[in-house]
DNA sequence: TTGTAGGCGTTATCAT
DNA sequence: ATGATAACGCCTACAA
């Protein structure tokens, strides 16, 4: 029953020759003589050999696999990310392995260790939303681990980030929607402890100031989680308090689509008595109706460039201790619910 | 620079005990003393020791991962199948390797290779679109690692599988649209090579047939990219060529929204002149406008379900070689584009 | 309860 | 160009 798995070693004796050789033959090393390469090749094939990734990683230190962390893969921010990283890593010989933190600090930590135990090169990692402490994340770059924070950073780690521009981008949509004439626009961020939130709140804020409308502190509604349930909810109280923004910025595509469900229930007409804008270009923002004005950020890209950063730093001769800070600025794109 | 990393060696020599003792303690062997066991557990701590993974696993041949191939993470159906895995996999004490073969067979070869040689306990698979052949499973189960099928199955291997009531859904919703007096109903498949679409298509004949109503070819519509803009495009040549279904049964949700595009473009009456029905029930169906009917898949629970079973058949004492075949109804969900 | 020692399958350093 | 042999870090009979 129990299949014998070949091993170098079978390889070795079938063929008389010394293991060395064999894992010399087996990948492409130049001082080996053409014909016994051929040779052993022949002979891996025929014996069905398969190499043992954890020997070869154990022995040589590297596993050619990135680990990367994200909140979810279930929003199209995300997962296009992943897509991005893949892509680079693909292109650079490396795998990835990908986790869900559910926004959980422990399973955040869990998941950092379990990748640093497994060995991988590097970590691509973005925060959960609990996550407030950052010594799991120091202790596994202090463990040599290069680890690069993407969309969700913090500063109180040194090391390489990627980053959306955040507080231009609000700041760009905001001041679009000023444009178009409001004057009361409202806020509709995540929990503002969150780096991104408090970005493009400060972007937000910016363009009020530039376009000559006050900041009421009433108008800037923040909210724990991330969906477009929560996003309704806020407004349908918002609407009760009597309060009565005449556009909205969303801190995502998401909760912008909660507010136009809560706007339909209300019989609010979009854009007319509201506005509303959101942040992120989901493939939602585009089929709901009206369509959803948003900053498209760049998502595959900002993987993709992560992804080589962290490539770079792990095949650096030297450790140079050299991070970089990257931004990708996203795109205005304007659509019915603005117009 | 190089930071030491702790062994169990080094801290059986600060003990002055055996690593094998050490190696117990750690994993809470019962027999040991309470004492020593304390001792090394505070030592390890002491230390900053990490398990080495590769290590272990190499020595115990049980890495306690659980290796996932999916076609994309960036549709629901597929992330929520994955958050069921995890979730499963998680009250196991498993992890999840997640892998895309973006529908490319190559890929889905190479992934599957690298978790064999990886040695993940087990494989959770959905066969790429390009999958024809099945000889690069087969050989891994051959090599003695379980693998499961799931929503995107063959019948070429003998292994559990776990799949969507696909005919049946899709009878129900036809039969839905039958009930809604349509006479002219058509399907709009993705490649009708892979099972999934064929048993829908299966179910829509059924549900024909037994209204009474003849199955003409000329609205059996397959295209080969699971987009919208695919989607639309046939739905636009369609409307070129003259030929007026009067209602849509869509493969997927992502189709009924390009098909939703196309009536918006060609102002066409949705649902009274032509009434659309999807499958999946994602986020989008909800949300655009109008709302879509459609059959909600339990992709969670399918996931959650495929990885109970694979972790049953690697936990089995004996290999049973016993398979399971399960299938999961999706739920009938009628919203605006049909009433 | 603890120690000894032989793997696990590769890679890598010296020799030859 | 090839061969011995010692790691790599941990597990696990088998002994004691």
């Amino acid at each position: 029953m129990s299949k014998k798995v070949t091993t170098i070693k079978d390889i070795a004796e079938r063929l008389d020759i010394s293991i060395a050789t064999v894992s010399r033959a087996l990948r492409g090393s130049t001082d080996i003589k053409r014909e016994t390469k051929l040779a052993v090749m022949k002979m891996a094939k025929e014996m069905d050999y398969h190499p043992n990734l954890l020997a070869s990683s154990l022995s040589s230190k590297k596993t050619k696999i990135l680990g990367v962390v994200v909140p979810t893969i279930n929003r199209q921010f995300w997962s296009n990310s992943i897509s991005g990283i893949e892509n680079s890593a693909y292109e650079h010989g490396y795998k990835v392995m990908i986790f869900q933190s559910a926004e959980s600090f422990q399973k955040e930590i869990e998941i950092v260790e379990t990748l640093a135990n497994s060995r991988v090169d590097g970590i691509l990692l973005a925060l959960s939303q609990e996550t407030k402490t950052y010594d799991h994340i120091q202790s596994i770059i202090d463990r040599g681990i290069p680890v690069l924070l993407f969309e969700r950073v913090c500063t109180e780690i040194n090391t390489s980030k990627v980053i959306t521009d955040d507080r231009n981008g609000a700041k760009e949509i905001v001041a679009h929607l000023i444009n178009k004439g409001k004057k009361k626009i409202a806020y509709l961020s995540g929990p503002i402890s969150l780096g991104v939130c408090e970005d493009r709140l400060a972007g937000y804020k910016e363009a009020l100031r530039e376009g000559g409308l006050n900041i009421d502190p009433n108008l800037v509604l923040e909210i724990d989680e991330f969906s477009y349930s929560a996003a309704e909810k806020a407004i349908l109280t918002l609407w009760e308090n009597g309060v009565r923004p005449d556009a909205i910025f969303c801190f995502a595509d998401i909760l912008a689509i909660g507010v136009l469900q809560a706007c339909k229930k209300l019989g609010v007409n979009v854009p007319k008595e509201l506005a509303i804008a959101g942040f992120g270009n989901d493939d939602l923002s585009k089929f709901v109706s009206p369509s959803l004005t948003t900053m498209a950020q760049p998502s595959f890209e900002m993987g993709h460039m992560a992804a080589d950063l962290i490539l770079e730093e792990i095949n650096a001769e030297e450790r140079t201790l050299k991070f970089y800070n990257k931004t990708i600025k996203p795109q205005l794109i304007i659509r019915e619910s603005t117009e």
